[in-house]
DNA sequence: GTACGTGCAAACGTTTTGCAGCGGG
DNA sequence: CCCGCTGCAAAACGTTTGCACGTAC
């Protein structure tokens, strides 16, 4: 699935430019999980299956390594963090506006197709502060 | 503010009832974490606080004793257990269908006044999974 | 009496940090 | 070439667990 469009090499240079345009310095580990998260359909990951993965490909990256960069990346907006559950982040490649499914029993993350959910008559912020995005989870069982 | 409309033993004797209606037992623990959560008015606690505010109040409880006591009540629909940041549970004691601010400033957590939010156009949930319940966090700056 | 609850300490998994040294510019 | 930034090991964080003792009923 993922760079399936494209070359390897086309895809670690646009992963490059990709670094770069954020601000990031194009290293051998960003690279590699910048690949691995951008370079085919959005997706949900969480710190430990980045690394997991990163390691099946042959990439050797610590863990520690793996937050920092999803951080960054979340800091950059290339990525953005969802919590559902206690005591583990998720992160999604998907920096839109959009919501989540979230499946209790097996842990499960999933978009919300399209963009039907409306949320309305939000309140002003309290004191002063202003919005900065809307999380809707939608909890199944 | 808790508890400042009944005298303590009023208090006391309610949150007895309280427990055991929940179908827990009224251990001295339970009654001063009932006490100090339902006393007055809504709230949101982590476990840390509650410990706390145990500690200050006198009362000798652990805090695994206060992490175990919490997910009872949650378990028992009492609490509301609601994540807004990776690392810490709140616990809320307004288990009505409502929502929340988050000032990730502050780290302060509110509920959203009155039942002016709307949320519409939510899907049908996937594979025969039915929806437990909806979080909306609003995240302010 | 006894089944259930509590408290402690140690373990758990996730996340953050201090600092040596690498590599992008 | 060199300084800022990176990456890792180690530690810290909130939370959970196992088990001896206490307590409600």
């Amino acid at each position: 699935m993922a760079g399936r469009s494209t070359s390897p090499d086309r895809l670690r240079a646009s992963m490059i430019e990709r670094l770069r345009a954020a601000g990031l310095r194009p290293t051998r580990q960003r690279i590699a999980l910048a690949s691995l998260l951008f370079g085919g359909a959005d997706r949900h990951v969480t710190a430990e299956q980045a690394h997991a993965e990163a390691a099946r490909a042959g990439v050797r990256v610590s863990l520690a390594t793996v937050y920092n960069t999803l951080h960054q990346f979340t800091k950059s907006g290339l990525l953005r963090q969802v919590m559902v559950e206690p005591g583990r982040s998720w992160f999604d490649t998907n920096t839109a506006d959009h919501h989540h499914f979230y499946h209790a029993g097996s842990g499960d993350l999933a978009d919300i197709p399209g963009d039907s959910v409306r949320v309305t008559g939000l309140p002003r912020a309290p004191d002063g502060a202003e919005i900065d995005r809307v999380d809707v989870i939608i909890r199944t069982r």
